[in-house]
DNA sequence: TGCCAGGCCCTCTTTAGGGCCTT
């Protein structure tokens, strides 16, 4: 197996953003992601980046970012092509990753980059490995699996932290439960659209 | 100013609807 399908190398990355579709004209105002080396985070990237208009009370007080903290930021195009270096070609992952992949998708486009790496869920494989956990919200799962928390939910960067924390969390569970070797990407991403019945077989195929 | 989406998953399903998750 490449070392770039190896799962303990990848970038975990979360946004905060103006709302919920990009289609409707929200933008990003953080990007945090963590570069994961074998499980370990080896390069963090967090930046808060001017959407052009002011956000809701709502989106201020659920992030904690504030209009006055964003005008000081720099563009979201600046911010995006900076991350693109950052990122590179590195599978990446994310908590709800349908949703952070819209807006990845979103400012990339905005910055001519029509392409963006192989990604896969935590959300989705956290709903196979832990299907009694009583919520696969982030939060949720932290607390469920005694993972560290940071000092704060709903910033960039602190919630790709302990996202990478779940998600190796995730990855030594599966070792130990199914007795298997290096844990691959590929087979993250499978696991994460698999039924629940198929699990047992899955790993019996793939040790 | 206030509003908006979309994919997954379950079930009292599949000719559908609603909860979960992300901001």
């Amino acid at each position: 197996m490449a070392d770039c399908d190896n799962a303990l190398n990848v970038v975990v990355l979360d946004f905060e953003t103006t709302g919920l579709s990009p289609s409707y004209g929200d933008r990003a105002i953080e990007i945090g992601a963590v570069k994961l080396k074998n499980g370990e985070i080896i390069e963090t990237f967090q930046e808060l980046m001017n959407p052009g208009f002011p956000v809701n009370n709502f989106i201020a007080q659920y992030t904690g970012i504030t209009n006055s903290m964003l005008k000081k930021a720099r563009r979201c195009n600046e911010v995006m092509k900076s991350f693109a270096e950052f990122l590179g070609d590195s599978n990446f992952v994310a908590h709800n990753a349908s949703f952070d992949e819209r807006f990845l998708r979103s400012e990339f486009e905005m910055i001519s980059r029509y392409s963006i790496p192989d990604y896969t869920c935590s959300m989705l494989c956290a709903r196979r490995i832990y299907p009694d956990a009583p919520s696969h919200k982030l939060s949720s799962l932290v607390s469920y699996k005694s993972i560290r928390e940071e000092d704060s939910y709903h910033r960039a960067l602190q919630d790709s932290i302990m996202t990478s924390r779940l998600w190796t969390t995730m990855i030594n569970d599966i070792r130990e439960k199914y007795n298997t070797g290096i844990i691959s990407f590929s087979m993250m991403k499978k696991l994460s659209r698999m039924s629940k019945k198929n699990m047992d077989s899955f790993f019996r195929i793939h040790p």
